[in-house]
Parts: C-alpha cells; sequence; structure tokens
RNA sequence: GGGCGAGUGACAGAGCGGCCAUGUGACCGACUGCAGAUCGGUUUUAAGGGGGUUCAACUCCCUCCUCGCCCA
C-alpha cells in the first residue's frame, strides 16, 4: 500500500514517491500577518496539519516550512493606518496567529521562515535570474520576462497569449510587457527598504517562497502546497523562477491545492459580512467542533461554513468521543492481566477484535487515498456502532482488557492523525479534587434516586448542566461528561 | 472572454461500472423514574437536463444548463 495523492501539475492522483528516501520536503504559503486570522485559514493550515500528521505516522520524514510574507502592500497600508511600524504589526499578527494555531491543535510545522529574514537570499535568486537573461531592471525596479519562460502557466493550464490579451488595462510604463511580474520593487517614500544593486527597494511577491524554499531545500523538492486562489499566478511564477533560476525541472513534484471556505453559501469577505476569525469562531464553537468540521470534509472540497454545519459537526464529534469514553472506561474498569496468564480470547472479543482491526485497515486505505478523511472517519462511525453494540446499552456484554487496550491505542492513533480526540483531561491535585467532588455528588444523587426522590435527582442533574457538566444514566452506573455545546 | 473545478437522499457529503457509504435531522420501537446516551427500524434503490457506450451508469464519453474560484 503506498498513499496517493492528487497533483495540480498533473490534473490526477499519483503515487508518493520521496525524491530522497522517505525524506519529504513540503512547503505551504503562509500567511500575511497584517490581519487576524480567518476561518480560511483555518482550513487551508488544518487540512495541511493533518496531511503532514498523517505522513509522519506513515513513516515519512517531513520537514515542512511555511513562509511569513511580513513585508507587502497590504502590511506597508496597514502599518500607515494604525500608525505603527510595517515590523511591529507583522510581529503582532504572526504571535496572534500562533496563538490561533495552538487553539486549533496545528503543530506540525517545522519552520516559519520571514521573507525579510531572507533578503540576501532573495536578491541572489534576483541576480542569477538577470544573468541568466529571464529578468531585467527598469528604474530600480526588477521584473521577470514571462514570455522568456515558455512553459509559463503549465500549473494553472493559463495560455500566454490569452492572458496578454486581457493583460492590456494595467499598463506599467517599467515592463517591457504587461504580463511580467515584479522580482523586487524600488523604493517608494515613506515605505521600509533594503539595499540592493539596483538601489533601496523591497522583494516582489512570488520570490520570497523560492528563494526560502530554495535555501532549506536545494532546487528541487517533494510536496508545495496552498490555497486554490494562490495556483494563477502565484505558484505558476514561483515555477519560473525556480525552473529559470536553476535550470532544473521539475521545481517541486506534488502540488497541493485546498478547496475554498465559504460562509453561508457565499464567498467570505468583510464587505459581505460574513467575515470570521479564527477567534470569532472560537468564541463560539469547541476549539475540536471546529477542527472535526473543518477535517470531516474532504481538504480539495470546497466547503460552505454555517453554524448549523458546526452544529452537526460537533454533534457527530460527540459520537466518537462518547465511543472513545466508553472504551477508556471499560478499559479502566477491566483488571490489567498484568503477571497471570494470558486470557483467552473468547468469539465476542475475536469479533470484536476483528471489527477493530478491519475499521483500522479501511482508516488507512482511506487517508492513503489523497487523504480521504471523510472515508476514513466513515469507517470510525462504523467503529463506533460496534464497539457500542458490544460495551454499551442493552446488547452489551464483557470485552477482554486487550482487545480494549488495542481499540483504545488505535483512537489514539486516530487522534494524533486528525488532530482530535486529544482534549485536556484534568490533571494535577485540582483536577483529582473536582473529579471527586463530582462522583460525590452523583453519588448522593444516585441515594435520592433509589428513595425514589427525584425532585432531588433532577436538581442535582439540571444543576451541573448549568455548569456545562453532562449526566447520563445507565444500567452499569452513572457517567458525566464535559458538554461541547460552548467551548 | 480564457483557465480550473463542481452539480448525489430532508440537510451535509464520499466511494464505486453491477451490492450497504457515513453523519445530522425527523418518525417508530427497545432500554429508562424522566432526560440523555446506546441499539434496531423507517425516511434512503438519491444522483441537474438530453443523448451515447455497455449485458449493466450515479460512476465512462458528448452536449446543454447551473454554480464556484482564478485571470481579464
Amino acid at each position: 500500500m503506498t498513499v496517493q495523492l492528487y497533483n495540480t501539475l498533473t490534473r490526477k492522483k499519483e503515487e508518493l514517491e520521496p525524491r530522497i528516501g522517505n525524506r519529504l520536503y513540503m512547503f505551504v504559503c503562509g500567511i500575511t500577518p497584517y490581519d487576524y486570522t480567518h476561518l480560511g485559514h483555518a482550513k487551508t493550515y488544518i487540512a495541511f496539519d493533518t496531511i503532514v500528521r498523517y505522513l509522519r505516522i506513515r513513516g515519512y520524514d517531513v520537514f515542512y516550512i511555511q513562509n511569513v510574507t511580513d513585508i507587502d502592500d497590504n502590511i506597508i497600508k496597514r502599518a500607515k493606518e494604525t500608525d505603527t511600524t510595517e515590523k511591529e504589526l507583522a510581529e503582532k499578527f504572526f504571535n496572534e496567529f500562533l496563538t490561533d494555531m495552538e487553539a486549533l491543535n496545528v503543530h506540525s510545522v517545522d519552520k516559519f521562515a520571514k521573507a525579510t529574514d531572507y533578503i540576501p537570499e532573495i536578491l541572489a535568486q534576483i541576480e542569477t535570474l538577470i544573468e541568466k537573461g529571464y529578468a531585467y531592471e527598469s528604474n530600480g525596479n526588477v521584473y521577470f520576462e514571462v514570455r522568456k519562460f515558455e512553459e509559463f502557466g503549465k500549473l494553472s493550464g493559463q495560455i500566454l497569449d490569452e492572458l496578454q490579451a486581457g493583460a492590456r488595462i494595467e499598463i506599467d510604463e517599467n515592463k517591457r510587457n504587461p504580463e511580467d511580474f515584479a522580482l523586487w520593487k524600488a523604493h517608494k517614500e515613506g515605505e521600509p527598504y533594503w539595499e540592493s544593486p539596483w538601489g533601496k527597494g523591497r522583494p516582489g511577491w512570488h520570490i520570497e517562497d523560492t528563494a526560502i524554499s530554495m535555501t532549506f531545500f536545494g532546487d528541487q523538492y517533494d510536496i508545495h502546497g496552498g490555497g486554490p486562489e494562490l495556483i494563477f499566478p502565484h505558484h505558476d511564477s514561483e515555477i519560473a523562477q525556480a525552473e529559470a533560476c536553476s535550470g532544473k525541472v521539475p521545481f517541486v513534484k506534488y502540488w497541493l491545492h485546498t478547496g475554498l471556505l465559504n460562509v453561508d453559501g457565499e464567498k467570505m469577505a468583510k464587505s459581505l459580512g460574513n467575515f470570521w476569525t479564527v477567534k470569532d469562531a472560537l468564541n463560539e464553537f469547541s476549539p475540536e467542533a471546529l477542527r472535526f468540521f473543518l477535517v470531516y470534509a474532504h481538504y480539495r472540497s470546497p466547503i460552505d461554513f454555517t453554524r448549523e454545519q458546526i452544529e452537526d459537526a460537533r454533534k457527530s464529534y460527540q459520537r466518537l468521543q462518547d465511543t472513545y469514553n466508553l472504551i477508556r472506561r471499560e478499559l479502566a474498569k477491566v483488571e490489567s492481566p498484568e503477571g497471570k496468564e494470558p486470557v483467552r480470547l473468547t468469539d465476542m472479543d475475536e469479533e470484536m477484535d476483528t471489527f477493530r482491526s478491519d475499521y483500522y485497515d479501511a482508516f488507512i486505505t482511506a487517508m492513503d487515498d489523497d487523504f480521504n478523511t471523510r472515508e476514513a472517519i466513515a469507517n470510525l462511525f462504523k467503529l463506533s456502532t460496534e464497539v457500542n453494540k458490544r460495551l454499551a446499552g442493552t446488547t452489551r456484554q464483557q470485552i477482554a482488557y486487550e482487545v480494549l487496550a488495542r481499540l483504545e491505542a488505535d483512537f489514539k492513533t486516530y487522534g494524533r492523525i486528525l488532530g482530535l480526540f486529544e482534549q485536556d483531561e484534568l490533571s494535577g491535585v485540582e483536577g483529582e479534587t473536582f473529579k471527586q467532588l463530582v462522583d460525590l455528588l452523583l453519588e448522593i444523587r444516585d441515594d435520592a434516586r433509589k428513595t425514589k426522590n427525584f425532585a432531588e435527582a433532577d436538581r442535582i442533574r439540571d444543576k451541573l448542566k448549568s455548569m456545562n457538566i453532562v449526566i447520563e444514566d445507565s444500567v452499569e452506573g452513572t457517567n458525566w461528561k464535559y458538554s461541547t455545546e460552548k467551548k
């Protein structure tokens, strides 16, 4: 079994074959930190986080870099508006981004590379492009001459002649051709600048990515990811720069692009009033619900964010989480057969274990197929049903410790891949005290129920519910859990 | 106008040339003091329109329509 992934460059699924051993060099276009992270960012970065988590568990040694565009038009504009420096602004929102990513359990990035930390590398690359005849200087600007790179547009499928036809509007006296794009922008009054062989200025939009990736990965590497809106012109331009510069093809072996996030059926935009920052969303929904919602969709599918959808996702996730908790509770009840003869597995145990391993295999098979989380999670639901049948309700039966332990281990793996089932358990002295207090309340309530004092029993239940603790009676006793309805 | 992608049950959304996706919702039943959770059943043989290929198409091909994104 091998991992297949959909390559935007070839428009088909291909077998993943690292260029070197099991090492995978991966680059994903990062943020421009001039404002708070929004849900579109969350979708993209959760998607690639999940992909990297999976590849690592699958045994690949992934080196994952994200760039940070800490100098560009938006940053300059916003810094002026808010009366701060570009550097301070970028610093602030990059830190906000890290906080948001942490909340969403995204931490697979090995290296964040800020554009302004790689100015020498950027300058060197531009010089190479000029030497090789792909770029030219003009009034302190340097442009990439697109027509010199014959294969321009091979990622997006854009045809250069069609572009030229439309490009007539934006006439720039400095450019030889309208479709040429800036590698280096000449300094303008009031803007930050760096010294260069062409005078003061700052980098263009596309050059930082190739300068950074070539610094860490060399001329060619394995995987480049990003949002779909970046395919053209950004990623096509990266290909042109890198391949022109190194003369090596392909620059990147696999191009991965996510699906777009819409809100209430429309493109998310401040002007439409449907704009959600990650912080807004986390105010209203739990991080797990949000992450589950995003990860339950396939990474290449567009998704529509609505309150109803998140609520659906929350409930769906709750079902899986309840099963996981059920397994752990059951495991705690069954004594470990430590030091004793291994217990012979009954037919019931064997049957459960077969479901367990079949669904595990199905999960992996689905993930191998272009990271099909939707299909993978569908198998988790099927597994849940089989587990619930055996461990809960009227059809419950005893399952052997070792089968339960394997189930728990599988769930941990699912959690590590999806970035779920890792909600913080109460720990330490305070956590223990808290648990004991809840247990005490449940005992009191149980006594009340035994004497048919249901008013008292319901009062305790309602009060706990108002504190976000949900209790559930069963023939086996009463369990409690935190509500996921609010954060 | 050009490029790319999508149209599946009440809703959301996968896979697959022939069989059951999955989740949520709703309804019925079991369990239960009630609630919840859980299990069973129903809604659910659903596939934008029209052609074609095939013994067989939601799945392949053509065409039309609609929607989204990028470039203009």
